[in-house]
DNA sequence: TGTAGTGTTCTAATATATGGAACAATATAC
DNA sequence: GTATATTGTTCCATATATTAGAACACTACA
C-alpha cells in the first residue's frame, strides 16, 4: 500500500463528500495529517486537475474529472447507451423510477436511472451503492454472481430494517427462488418504505451483466402491480438484449453540437 | 507534485480509457514504469477499491468507485435532480437530445442528458468534455465566466473544423452577442455535422451556473427550429430556476427499494 | 491592538517508493 | 511436445521522494 496514494484518495473522498469547498486546515484535520502534508497532496491533485481552488475563496473543491473517469467506465460497455432509450420507453408506462443496475464487488450500483414524469420522489441517484442482498436488483445480480461473492455477502448480513435478510440460509433460499422465477423483489429491506422489482439482463453469452429495476414507495407498489411490472421488465429487457446482441450501439458518441 | 500520486492517477486513467481489462505489463509499459512499480501502484488502488482484477483472468480493471466519487459531485448541488424532470418534459417536445451542461475550468461538461425517444443517435455522453468555445452550451458558460477563463480559452483556440472559432476577437464579439441575446448557437465547430442551441441557467443570486442545450445533426436543426427551441429552452429554464430557488429538491435521495 | 488561526514556503531527516534481480507460472513459438 | 519468451509476483538495498516542523506573512476576530 503506497501511503501517499492512499492519502491522496482520502483527501479526494473527503472533498467529494463535503457539502461545499473545504479549507486546507479542515482537510488536514479530517484526515489526521499535517497542514503541509495536506498542502502537497492538494497541490498534486490540483496539478492533475482533480481538484481546484474555488474561484473566490482559497478553499478546495473537486472538479468533474473524477466524474469523467467513472463515466468512461459506463460508456465502455456500451450497454448504458443501448439500454437507455428502452428504459425511457419503459418509464413512460409506469409511474415509478426505472433503473439499470450493475454489480461492483459486493455492491449494487445504479448505472442509469430514469425518473418517471409523475414521480417527484427519487429513491436512488446515479452511482448510488446499496448492499446486494437488500435491494431487488442486487438480489438478481447476487443470484447470478460467483460463489465467492455470495460467501462474502452472506458473511456480512447487517440489518438495516427489521425486514432485512440476516440469515445466510434465507439468503441462499431466496437466491434459488430468484433464479427459478426469473425476478426478484425487495420490500423495505434497506429503507423501510421502499420497494422494488428487478429482472436480469444477459449479454450474448447468456451471462447476467446487469439488472433492470422498478422501484418506488411502499404503498404504490402492490402485489398486483409488481407482477405486472415483471412482465413489462422482461419485455423491455428482451428488446435491450436483442438490440445489444445485434451489435447495435444506441449512440454514436463523442461528437457535440 | 507527489510522484507516486501522479503515477497512481496515470494508471487509473489508462485503465479507464482502455477497451477492457489491462494486464500488468501493458500498464507498466504504457506509463513508462517498471513492472514492480506498477504492481505496487495497482495493489494500492486495489486495496482502495478503485481497481479490481477481472474475475477470470488476472488482468486489472477499474471499479465503479471512481464513478461514485464523480456522481457525488453532481448530487451535491442538487441542481441535476431538480432539473431532470423538467428536462425530460422538454425532451418530449423536441426530436433531439437535451443536455444539462456545467463548466469545469475551460471545459464544457455534460452533467445530465436526456435522449429523445425518436433520436437514435446520441451526440454526447454523460461526462463528455468539449472545449467551451466550440459548443453552444460552452459559449453560454464562457460568456458568463470570469475574465481569467476567457483569456485562457482565447489563448488556446484550436481549429477542430473549418467553422471553429480561431480569432480571439471573433470569440469576444460572439460572447457579447450571447450575453445580449440570451442564447448561443454552435454550428459544426467541433464536429462538422452537429449543431446546437443553448441558454443559461442561473441560481438565486443570478449567477450563471449551467447551460441547457438542445443538439442534433446539422440537417434537422434549421434556423426556424433553432429559434423555436430557444423559446422552449427559456421556458423550461424559467421553471427549473423557480423550482430550484424555492428550495425544492426534486428528489429525496439515498434510499433504495 | 492583540491573539489565534490560516495558507504557504523552506529545509533537514528518514521513512518510503523504487528498480533490479530472482522465481515460478503462463503464454508463445517451434 | 519441448523449448523459449514473457509474465505476475516477491524480496531486498538503496537513493529518493515524502514528510514533519519551524518560520512567516496574512486574515479573522475579539
Amino acid at each position: 500500500m503506497i501511503k501517499s496514494v492512499e492519502k491522496a484518495f482520502r483527501v479526494l473522498e473527503s472533498l467529494s463528500l463535503a457539502e461545499g469547498p473545504m479549507r486546507l486546515s479542515d482537510i488536514a484535520r479530517a484526515n489526521g495529517m499535517t497542514r503541509s502534508n495536506a498542502f502537497h497532496l492538494l497541490q498534486t491533485l490540483q496539478e492533475l486537475d482533480y481538484v481546484r481552488q474555488a474561484e473566490d475563496s482559497s478553499a478546495y473543491e473537486v472538479t468533474f474529472r473524477a466524474f469523467e473517469i467513472g463515466a468512461r467506465i459506463l460508456k465502455r460497455t456500451g450497454l448504458v447507451s443501448v439500454a437507455h432509450p428502452f428504459l425511457v420507453h419503459l418509464s413512460e408506462q409506469v409511474p415509478e423510477n426505472v433503473m439499470l443496475n450493475v454489480r461492483d464487488g459486493i455492491w449494487n450500483v445504479v448505472a442509469d436511472r430514469i425518473e418517471s414524469r409523475s414521480v417527484v420522489r427519487t429513491l436512488a441517484f446515479l452511482g448510488a451503492r446499496a448492499p446486494l442482498q437488500a435491494v431487488s436488483s442486487g438480489k438478481v445480480l447476487l443470484a447470478h454472481a460467483p460463489e465467492s461473492i455470495v460467501q462474502a455477502v452472506a458473511a456480512n448480513l447487517t440489518a438495516f430494517t427489521e425486514r432485512s435478510i440476516t440469515d445466510p440460509a434465507v439468503l441462499r433460499a431466496q437466491m434459488e427462488t430468484v433464479r427459478t422465477q426469473g425476478y426478484a423483489i425487495a420490500i423495505g429491506e434497506v429503507n423501510a418504505d421502499a420497494k422494488g422489482v428487478a429482472c436480469p439482463l444477459r449479454d450474448r453469452h447468456g451471462e447476467v451483466v446487469a439488472a433492470v429495476s422498478i422501484a418506488g414507495p411502499m404503498d404504490r407498489l402492490t402485489e398486483d402491480t409488481a407482477s405486472a411490472y415483471v412482465v413489462l421488465l422482461q419485455d423491455t429487457i428482451a428488446r435491450i438484449e436483442a438490440a445489444w446482441a445485434n451489435g447495435w450501439r444506441g449512440a454514436v458518441e463523442g461528437a457535440r453540437g
